[in-house]
DNA sequence: GCCGTTTTCGGCCCGACTGTTTTCAGTCG
């Protein structure tokens, strides 16, 4: 996603949040916030798209209206209608709409009745009492909003997939150990393989429904209770200091996977699935595919049999769709492909090859052997060691001189083992102007050349394409690791024209790299996507520093996944020998 | 505001929980 379209979504979810407060239609409302995660979604950079208005009314959730308004903005940098709204309706009022509890309903009232412009403004009213002259507000919802204050201000608004899972595998493997205990699963963002997760929903089917709730309810990390009913509970908690909100829901085990294919989402993806069943004349809820009987009650409160509820491939095929894998349901066109796209998809099983790995001569805390005793238990034909180059002199970054001789050091391993190809490489730094951090004579030695950006990283766009696409373009580089150079939490990377490089690094038959580690994810899904369609091969390395790292590795197929990546354009997924002429190596 | 395997108008996904009510509105996912 470039950052217009960051920005662009951003625009156009608070335009749906204003035009909420000012007590527009509901389905106005709906349509402004699916544009923005339309928008947000999508791959290409919308505003240079902007120069064919064709071609973004083409696009799912995106009409006359909007595609006016994208083109404005490239235009102009502005949208009159946002504008307006900004003057019409308090921008505060933004942040007060995002304390979980209060909706358009009621902060809309405040605005009227009492001036509340600001979360400054909702403290007040909290604090002398006067919100309860609200309608339907008691002291234990004044309660609730002012914990829920505290939390948002707690809680970071997403947290990274590889914090989230953990936690989440915790809380599947304590229900799990209950006798009573059917099936448990978590699902949403996290089954998804999202960045980032929102909360962490968890579905179990059991026997004793009471027992389950309260083990869940009662964990030691949670800090409070929100909500715990016949089919749902909801707590916050605090893992080793991170704060986030789960959901535990209780369902009949008879529709695990309608339960499972729901909750799992994603939102658009849902209601995609919806009017398609309703198109065969059928309804879809969380219990299953029924006949639509055109009745006002739901179908499962009145003993009508499903049609599919089971598991998920039921429902999916009565839907005469192929099971399409969690990664790719977020309406980006999955409903389209066909089974054997689906099947052909990059999986964990599949990755053969580690091509980016480092040892304790830098920033690594396995010794060579050790490295490679570890790419053998993964499972790996081949292992290239890819230590830092000079300039990284932080991590201790290897001189020639100390290149040469890991490379010997490398060479005489690789002998000892049978079980695997261990190559020598390096991880190149990326210099700011494009050039690398060895002479050539020296990277022509190598097998594998990994290069990598880890400085100066807040270039200019201008400035960071040229330094990229003077490496895209050059002979010796093998594999371009984690192109943008982004962080969660700490920098944004790189903005560069993804489009741009991919095709000059397919000419060059250079693959870009999905790092795994969930702190970078770079490329990132719909990067994934627009290098495929360039043409340029993709590579999913670990990066590795230590064993655990290696952990990562699921996060970073998944992202390969959502990015839509067959394993045969993956090369760590190719046989030794294809990946090893590739590499133009000989062994 | 968006969209069309019947549609360029007239629909637009569905169910659960809480708190405040005394039958339900608002919110969430």
């Amino acid at each position: 996603m470039s950052s217009s379209n960051a920005h662009l979504a951003q625009i156009f979810e608070d335009m749906a949040h204003l035009l909420e407060l000012q007590g527009a239609s509901r389905f106005r409302v709906n349509a402004y916030a699916r544009a923005a995660r339309t928008i947000k979604g999508h791959g290409d950079d919308l505003v240079s798209l902007a120069e064919d208005p064709k071609s973004l009314k083409a696009i799912d959730g995106i009409g006359d209206s909007t595609a006016d308004k994208i083109v404005e903005f490239a235009e102009t940098g502005r949208i009159e209608a946002y504008d307006k709204l900004l003057k019409d309706v308090p921008s505060g009022l933004l942040d007060v709409l995002r304390i979980p509890g209060l909706g358009p309903k009621t902060v809309k009232l405040m605005w009227d009745d009492m001036q509340v412009e600001s979360l400054t403004d909702l403290q007040r009213v909290i604090d002398d009492g006067s919100i309860l002259s609200l309608p339907r507000m008691g002291k234990k919802t004044v309660e609730n909003i002012r914990s829920a204050i505290a939390f948002v201000s707690s809680a970071d608004d997403r947290t990274p997939i590889g914090i989230a899972r953990p936690i989440a595998d915790t809380i599947v493997r304590r229900l799990k150990r209950l006798k009573s205990t059917k099936q448990v699963q978590y699902a949403g963002s996290l089954r998804r393989g999202a960045e980032t997760i929102g909360d962490i929903d968890v579905l179990i089917a059991t026997s004793n429904p009471e027992q389950a709730r309260e083990t869940f309810t009662t964990m030691a990390e949670v800090t409070q209770i929100l909500a715990n009913g016949e089919t749902k509970a909801s707590v916050r908690t605090e893992f080793d200091g991170v704060a986030i909100q789960a959901d535990l829901r209780l369902v009949p085990e008879a529709s695990f996977g309608a339960a499972l294919m729901y909750f799992t989402g994603s939102k658009e993806h849902n209601v995609r699935l919806r009017e398609r069943a309703l198109r065969q004349d059928r309804t879809l809820n969380e219990y299953g595919l029924f006949p639509d009987d055109d009745k006002e009650s739901p179908p499962q409160s009145r003993g009508v049999k499903p049609v599919a509820s089971q598991t998920e491939a039921e429902i999916y095929t009565a839907l005469d769709l192929p099971e399409i894998p969690p990664e790719l349901r977020e309406d980006r066109g999955e409903l389209k492909l066909a089974a054997a796209d689906i099947e052909s998809l990059v999986t964990v099983a599949g990755i053969r090859a580690e091509l980016h790995a480092h040892t304790t001569e830098t920033d690594g805390k396995l010794t060579l052997d050790e490295l490679i005793e570890h790419a053998i238990e993964r499972g790996c034909h081949t292992l290239a060691v890819t230590d830092h180059s000079q300039s990284s002199a932080l991590v201790n970054g290897l001189s020639p001189k100390r290149l040469r001789a890991q490379i010997k050091a490398v060479r005489q391993a690789n002998d000892r083992y049978r079980e695997i190809t261990v190559l020598a490489g390096s991880e190149v730094d990326i210099l700011p102007d494009g050039s690398l951090d060895y002479d050539d004579d020296l990277l022509d030695e190598l097998d594998v050349v990994v290069a990598s950006p880890h400085a100066s990283l807040r270039q200019t766009p201008a400035e960071a394409m040229k330094r990229m696409m003077a490496v895209a373009t050059n002979p010796r580089v093998n594999i371009i690791g984690h192109p943008t150079g982004r962080r969660f939490g700490t920098r944004p990377g790189l903005e560069l024209d993804m489009a741009e490089i991919a095709a000059a690094a397919a000419a060059h038959d250079i693959a870009l790299e999905i790092n795994a580690h969930w702190r970078r994810l770079d490329l990132r899904d719909t990067h994934v996507r627009i290098a495929l369609e360039a043409g340029a091969l993709i590579a999913i390395d670990c990066d590795v520093h230590s064993r655990e790292h290696s952990d990562n590795l699921i996060y970073g197929v998944q992202t390969g996944r959502r990015g839509g990546l067959p394993a045969s354009r993956c090369i760590n997924t190719w046989s030794a020998s294809k990946l090893h002429k590739w590499l133009g190596v000989t062994t």
